[in-house]
Parts: structure tokens; sequence; C-alpha cells
DNA sequence: CTGTTAGCGCTTTCAA
DNA sequence: TTGAAAGCGCTAACAG
């Protein structure tokens, strides 16, 4: 290890300038771009800094600046597919606009996301993206009220007052897409396995179901309507269930391609063919949707523009600090992909 | 807005030391935990940081300290399920131990790998991990001595020199232990499509596959062993090339999962039952694995635990910077995972 | 137990 | 076009 790039002592600015006869603020202008520097000093300035192996530190700067050029990203689980791909969008966007972003899992637990979040205001991130956060409006109103700037993604906040974003998929159309596709089907007896109690995504899937419904003329069945966990083995369950108490169902929307997957091994199970005895659709489309046998229909969540649009939000807030912060939503239309299952 | 929490003047820990009339040292020692103070004086500390809403920076502290309580994670794409594991693996040891992670995707495009390790430099992370890397050798020699520490993820190095850690996936007796459970069913025909002909991994698996032959005493056959993208649709082309040239063949081990989803793809298409006309193993047991029907055969590889053990080795050569840093290598045991489709 | 003095490595502001 | 001085917010190393 070379004793130049060793952590310890690092080659710092005033090194570089001594080395050229120059004080740090001619290097800092050369670096920065800033200012006027004459030609044939910039070249001996770079010329240093390439020989020495020079890297400004963004810790030194960020403190005299505050600014840092990071951003923080709170997710419940990178390794859920569908924050994974707003992860990818969030980090794309950042990096081609110069920032480098923390990652901060909450496993949907309020404790640990206030955690992170504290530690991101300790690191001075220029800003937040958070996503389908758990916290009561309340606290959320804090966290926003505390940092530079927040955006929210697929979390709705009533009266969030000056400052945040919000980015969000509008589920109670992709509910509607969704059932009257099933609806031109001809499918009369259409269940809704609903997801999670608590999700509010679930929610507005219902609302754009019972509408699809309403304007079909058709009446609302409660009955059909059954909650269950957002993976497959608690969709084949419910499936299982539901079937069972209304067998006069022909076709199946589901919270998400998750759960739709479930239902697909449960025909497997009780010898139903799909689409032929039960049509079955998902949500969200994501990668598996259209690898299972019979290839999912399903309605696209624009997961990696949701991440994009949630930094470019995110920045433009940012980069107009002291403006105005209105108020401002970006809804992303879900899209009907029609594929085997129904 | 509150004022006091506006990033423009936030509270410093002068202004918690001037609220309670003490040296910013006393601040600095409470919020440390470190050196005595008075637990009189602990206690109207403390107070005063509720009372202003004080947060320490952990840029200021950085600075001061050269150490920044951050983790840089390099990997292709976090969409990619398998990356995205390994990622939560990192940011969960990361987080236990209190650090934060930034989170960087290359797209295997060793031009902006390089060029996010620079970026990363300037961060002062306190150590990198780096999955996959495209960069040669010698380049990746380079990075490491500019670096605190580094560990490598599925990626070898020989002579590596003083200071990496390296944490990888024993991808021979992998190949291996799935072609065994293929030869044990009484295979003798055993095809293999090996993924991207540049792939370090692919060729280790097709290493295994062919000690696992030889230990059977089986002639290793050039002819059955095809390249392919490392994706469904890759796997299902290649496949139905090979199944065309070489009929004769039972089974065939898939460099990984997506590709043996495409093999099932392929099958159903051709006619062929799975497992009964053609067995098909994959490799990695991604959770789609699990929920293709006929479910997956296939090789596990701990993709959660490489993260994991990643950030482990990381922190333990960061704590003991200036001791000895003898190369040190874990190798993880794939595991085989038995289901239907073989 | 507590405070003082110096920085950490950079940028800002003003002056030359 | 360049530099000097001061300071960003914190901690290390002493001194009391």
């Amino acid at each position: 290890m070379s004793e130049l790039s060793r952590a310890s002592d690092r080659v710092t600015m005033s090194d570089v300038a001594r080395e050229v006869g120059v004080s740090t603020m001619t290097v800092s202008r050369v670096i920065n771009d800033k200012g006027d520097v004459s030609p044939a000093t910039r070249r001996r300035v770079n010329e240093a800094i390439q020989r020495l192996g020079y890297r400004p530190s963004s810790i030194a700067r960020s403190l005299a600046t505050r600014h840092t050029g990071t951003l923080g990203l709170v997710i419940p689980d990178v390794a859920n597919p569908f924050f994974a791909e707003v992860a990818r969008g969030v980090e794309q966007v950042a990096y081609a606009e110069g920032y480098n972003v923390f990652l901060c899992n909450t496993d949907e637990d309020p404790v640990r996301e206030l955690d992170v979040l504290g530690s991101l205001e300790e690191k001075r991130v220029d800003g937040i993206v958070l996503c389908s956060s758990r916290l009561d409006s309340a606290t959320i109103r804090l966290v926003i009220e505390s940092h530079a700037a927040v955006t929210l993604v697929n979390r709705h906040i009533d009266d969030a007052g000056s400052g945040v974003g919000v980015v969000r998929v509008d589920d109670v159309t992709g509910g509607r897409l969704a059932t009257a596709h099933l609806l031109e089907r001809g499918h009369r007896a259409i269940g809704f396995l609903s997801g999670p109690p608590g999700s509010h995504s679930g929610q507005l899937r219902l609302q754009g179901y019972r509408n699809a419904l309403l304007e079909a003329g058709l009446v609302f069945n409660e009955t059909w309507v059954v909650g269950c966990g957002p993976v497959a083995e608690a969709g084949r369950a419910a499936a299982l269930r539901l079937l069972t108490s209304a067998p006069e169902l022909t076709a199946l929307l589901c919270y998400n391609d998750l759960v739709a997957v479930g239902v697909l091994q449960a025909c497997v199970e009780t010898g139903r063919r799909v689409p032929l005895d039960l049509a079955v659709v998902g949500f969200d489309d994501i990668p598996l949707a259209a690898l299972v046998t019979p290839a999912l229909t399903t309605c696209r969540v624009p997961r990696h523009e949701l991440g994009m649009r949630a930094v470019e939000l995110l920045l433009n807030r940012i980069r107009t600090d002291g403006a105005e912060q209105q108020q401002q939503e970006i809804v992303l239309q879900p899209e009907l992909v029609v594929r085997a299952s129904a």
C-alpha cells in the first residue's frame, strides 16, 4: 500500500497547494471550476492533483457548504422486488445528478423507520425519499419539518402543509381497470383478494373494484372480498377458502401478483383450469408475472418511474430552496397488461 | 416549519452548551457517553438537547474523527433479485452496527464502477463491499489500496496482497451437487446451459458439472454444453436449440433459475413433461424458483448471508485498523433444494 | 469532573 | 487573477 494513499495520511488540498506553490483557494477554484484561474495555473494544479492522487474530501466540503450531495432512501425492504425497482429508479436519477444515496430498510417497523430517519438527519442528507411510510400523519409532518426536503412515495398525507412532494400510483384507477377488463370478458361474479387489511393501496384498489362494478350496474357483494397477506402462500390459502365459500365466482382479482400466483397454485390443486374455469388478474406486474404459467394478466405499476420521479421532485425542491414550496403531487397511472390468465 | 429546525439555522453543540452553561466538550461527552460527566450535568445537557431538538452533525464529527460511519455497496443492479438480497444482508448488519450504506449500481459497466468507487472515496466511506466487480485485477488492486477497507463478493482475485477480504460461494461444489443429484436419479445424458461465456461463476459451475461426471465415470460431452444469457428468454431459446441438436438429453442443468424457467417454458412449447421427459435443475434459488410449476429443484446460493458476512468481515477489518491485515477468504457452501422439476 | 486550545479539510468573504 | 483570515461543527489532547 503506497504511503500517499493511506487513509491516515491522505493528500489534502494544502498538499496540492504547497506542491504547486499557490494557496488552497486556487486549488479549490480549479476543483470547483469557479472563479477565474489562469490557464497556466489551472494546468499546474491539475497536474499536481494527478501526481499526488488527490481526492477532495466531500466531508470537509459539506461542512463548509452545508450541502452533502447525499440523499436518503427509506423503504420497507429492498429484497422485495417492488421496492428494489423503486430503489433502482431513485439511484439512477440520483447518480445522474451527482448525488449518492443511503439505503435504509425499515421492515415496516415504525420504530426502525423513525430511527433511520434520525440517522439520515445526522448525516445531513440533502433530501429523503420516503416510501410506504408506516408513520402516522402527525409524525410524518414532524419529520418533514426537520428535514430540508422530503418526497413521499405511495403514501397519502392530507394537508401536508408546506414542503412535501408526493409521488404515487393511482390505485383506484388500477383496480377499476383490472375489474373492467374482467367485466368485458363477460365475468359477472368477480371476487377480490384484497391484501392486508391495513394496506392503504389495498383499500384504494378495492374502491376501484367497486367503482367498476357500479359502472357496470352490478351490485357489490361483500362476501366476495377477502383479505390476505401480500404473499403467494397467503393468496393460495385465501383462494382455497373463498372458492369454497363462493364457488359461483368465475374470476378473481388479486391484491398483487404474488397473491395471484398463490391463486394459480390453488387452481392447480383443485383442478381448475386458468383462465377457463377461473380468470385471474394480478397487480404490480413484477417480473415473475410474465414467467408463471399461465402468464399473469395484471395491472402494471411503474415502480421504476416512481423512484425516478420521486428524486426529480426532490432535487427540484432542494435546488429551489428558499422559494415557496407549494405542495406538489405526481400521480402515475397504472396500465393493464393482458396476458394469458384472464 | 419551525425556525429552530430549518437546515439553514440548525441547532449546534454550542447552542446546547450555551443553554446549559457548560463548554461544548461537556456536551460532546454526554453525547458520546465518554469521559466522566456528573449525573446532574448530564441530565441538564440531555434536557437541553431535547428542548432544542439538537442533532449532532455526523459531518462535523467525521471531519474531526476521520471516521464516517458509512459504507459503500457496489453492485451491478439492485433490481436483480440476487443482488437485492445481498444488499439486504449488507444493510442489515451495517444498520445493526450503526453504519449507513451508500447504494451504488454499476450496470456491469467498468467505467461506471470506477466512477462510483471514486465518489465513495470522496465521501470517505469507512469501507466498501464490492460485488461481482468487472474491473481487472490490477485496477481492483489499485482501488483496494486507495481505500481503508474493501471486501470482495463473488469475485476472485489472485494474490490480493495485503488487505482484501473475500466472501464467495463455492460454485464448483454447487455445480457438482446439482449434477450429482441428476446422476443419482439415473440420468446419464445431462446437458448444461452454462450462462454468459464471460461469467466466472459459470465457469466454476461448469467445472463442478465436469467433476461430477468424472466421479461417475462418465465422459464429458462438449456438445451438451451451451452458453446463454442469464435470463429466462435466453434460457428458453438455448433449450430449444440444444434439445433439437441433442434430443438424447434427459436432463438439463441451468446456469441460474431464470434460465431454468426459460427451459420450463420451452418444454411447455415442445410438449415435454417436466420432470418425466426432461429433468431441470436451476441455480440460486431465487423466490421465483418455488413459485413456478413445477417448482424448481435448484442449488441455493445464500445471498443474504453473502451480504451479511461481507459486512462482518469488512467491519472486522475497519475496527482492527493498523493490525496486520492478512488475506481472509470466506467460502459459503451452496445447498441443494429438491423440489419437483427433477 | 470540566474547560481550553487546536485543529479536521474545505469554502466564504474580503482584500490585494 | 490570487491570497489571507475566519469559520463550518465537532473532537483530541491536554490542563486544571
